[in-house]
DNA sequence: TATTTTGTTCAAAAAAGCTTGAATATTGCG
DNA sequence: CGCAATATTCAAGCTTTTTTGAACAAAATA
């Protein structure tokens, strides 16, 4: 069974305080923006909250969602790299931390949802230019010229934006203009 | 009947050809990217690839999609400021402009669905404050407060960074590293 | 190896979101 | 005003995504 005798009374409350559901509620429609289902937000929110590493089931438990839900979520959470993750000796289960550093939690986002398809819009982009050279039209094949070449400027820039939001939400706190340091959790 | 004495001759070709198709799809999976419904990035994309002003009947027609998603979909677009109406004299009809400046695009995009949000989390945030006064156990109370703050500085970033990106794409040509400017339809 | 604990898979149910099209509103014109 | 053309609304249907939970797999223990 479970409490066996070097069982530290872990003691997890089950209930929800009122400002962890508030905080939960937060991240749930910062997911929800970055189109991500609920319950990713859910169990981000949940670590993010909670003062020590979580277990599956203390994910399970306190959330009140199902074992699906939560594998999943703890897969796609890793993927991202926004949970790690931790160590804890004399437990089988894996304990989970949430990451804490926004430039890292972007730069999982970013890597995972935007680059592929930005990396497959320049082939995409090509094919449009082999189409193009079918067209009879000299008048419309020149105006899809002009489009496809607005196009590719597009993608150029989006893909020096990405790097750039990197290192303004990391390294170079400079770029920042004030200093915008806090104390707390830092990073 | 249509085929007034006066109408010259429009001849708006109904059936897509392989540039608009490839072009369509590629702003369809962009609208996906995004979280904006198919039917909008096929309407932008007709748009684009388009040399003169569509109408209503003209994006309901060739893309074959119904009176409501094309209603819909031009309200939304002309809510993100993605397309402008166009006067076109001795028609009764609105005639509709695809949007072509990145900057107002993506300036649109963030104003209508990023914004929102970020003005109304600095009260949510206030609210998670308001509720962590009230545990009662001083440890937990410390360690929700550092969680606070850090999500208090996440939220002045992302609100610095907004500005910084539409400088980036906008006015600001300077601060993408080398000289992007491409000949075409410009910005 | 048998047993228990821990975690994953996946088909079916539920929920969310999108599209459709007929009914309704609005606008311009004579 | 009355009519025709144009555009919007919204309930119902359809599609897609998410969640559930029971069956299955894997790993540690004894």
């Amino acid at each position: 069974m479970s409490n066996t005798p070097q069982m530290p009374a872990e003691g997890k409350q089950v209930r929800l305080t009122a400002w962890e559901i508030a905080t939960i509620d937060s991240f749930v429609r910062a997911a929800a923006l970055i189109g991500l289902p609920r319950s990713i937000g859910e169990i981000y929110g949940l670590l993010y909250c909670s003062p020590d590493p979580l277990t599956f089931d203390d994910v399970e438990i306190r959330l009140g969602i199902s074992r699906g839900s939560v594998s999943g979520g703890l897969k796609t959470l890793r993927q991202l790299g926004a949970i790690t993750l931790h160590y804890v000796p004399g437990s089988r289960k894996d304990h989970y931390l949430p990451e804490l550093s926004m430039e890292r939690l972007v730069r999982g986002f970013i890597k995972d949802q935007f680059s592929p398809h930005l990396a497959s819009s320049a082939e995409r982009l090509d094919a449009i230019e082999a189409e193009l050279a079918t067209e009879p039209d000299r008048t419309r094949r020149e105006h899809g010229l002009q489009r496809l070449n607005t196009l590719r400027t597009w993608r150029r820039r989006a893909e020096k934006l990405l790097p750039l939001i990197l290192a303004v939400l990391g390294g170079s706190r400079a770029l920042l203009s004030q200093d915008d340091s806090a104390p707390g959790d830092l990073v």
